[in-house]
DNA sequence: TTGACACTTACCCTTAGGGCAAGGTTTAGC
DNA sequence: GCTAAACCTTGCCCTAAGGGTAAGTGTCAA
């Protein structure tokens, strides 16, 4: 009984992720699972939580599932990743920084506008090519650094 | 010959996209062309390049192509969407502020571990199960409030 | 007429899974 | 033993905003 295998569900509720993330990382080359069933069902080990953990903590540092392998391919062709990781840590913190910096100019002209167009009378009558005095006002050269870089997610209800 | 139209090719030009993009706008119900020539090219008025400008403008302050669209049926439907974008862009804003902490967090905590590990002497020589004492040494509380908010993409070359 | 471009649609790709469907398995209650 | 619930499997479509490529057609100038 030392040989206590895990059913999916039970690695999913230990690891604190989904089934669904799991068979995922398996099609990613994440986490194979130590065997199946003669049903074919996945068997994996309490090994296999740490593994999961693992991947867990490097997504908590912003890691992709990508790096994460390529972390692992490291790990398992001979010497520790730790090096490289800690390289990369670096490098991503840069580049957070610059990514930072474009949200907050993001914010800070959204803002802007807003208190703009708040005090401005806009006119509820249209021309017929019309749609949106507030934004249309915006110069062109705002366009240059258009922020590409996240959708925001406001709220979104209704608009009447 | 006041009746100048634009090949897609024009249009894109004057207002600073790709071809890809302005089909990709008319999938979505953003950008129809005025017509077609008999042999299906799209043709495109001055007004077109105006809507193009809008529809960067309104990217430019992080509006989805969807919300774009929002904008354009309220415009069509009956009043000025002033009201609301102004609204939208108030909850933008705070919404990004969320997001800014969040990263602000992430940053933090990878330059808090990446000095740590730098100044630890880490084992080049690993147990069988073992992939980076660095990320594994990550406490379980950290995953909380694991940053599911964006990629990062910091430099990628090798890792030997 | 032919070569160089421009235009068309269509399909696959990107992240990290979520949701659903159809079908097989296991377990608990009766 | 039977049945229903809960579990497992694979497979497919979906997300945002296009980029890349391919195959077929159109246009223009030399």
């Amino acid at each position: 009984m030392g040989e206590r295998t895990l059913s999916i569900r039970q690695l999913a509720q230990e690891a604190g992720v989904s089934t669904k993330t799991l068979r995922h990382w398996e099609t990613q080359g994440l986490l194979a699972p130590a065997g199946r069933t003669h049903t074919n069902y996945r068997r994996y080990t309490k090994t296999h939580v740490e593994r999961a953990l693992f991947i867990r903590k490097a997504q908590s540092l912003g890691f992709t599932l990508a790096e994460i392998r390529h972390i692992f391919d490291l790990a398992r062709s001979q010497k520790a990743p730790c090096d490289a990781v800690i390289r990369w840590a670096g490098e991503k913190a840069q580049a957070l920084e610059g990514q930072i910096r474009l949200l907050q100019d993001l914010r800070v002209r959204l803002e802007r506008y807003r208190r703009r167009w708040s005090a401005e009378k806009k006119p509820s009558r249209l021309g017929p090519t019309e749609v949106c005095q507030c934004i249309a006002s915006i110069p062109i050269q705002d366009l240059r650094a258009a922020s590409r870089s996240l959708p925001v997610r406001g709220g979104e209800k209704d608009g009447s």
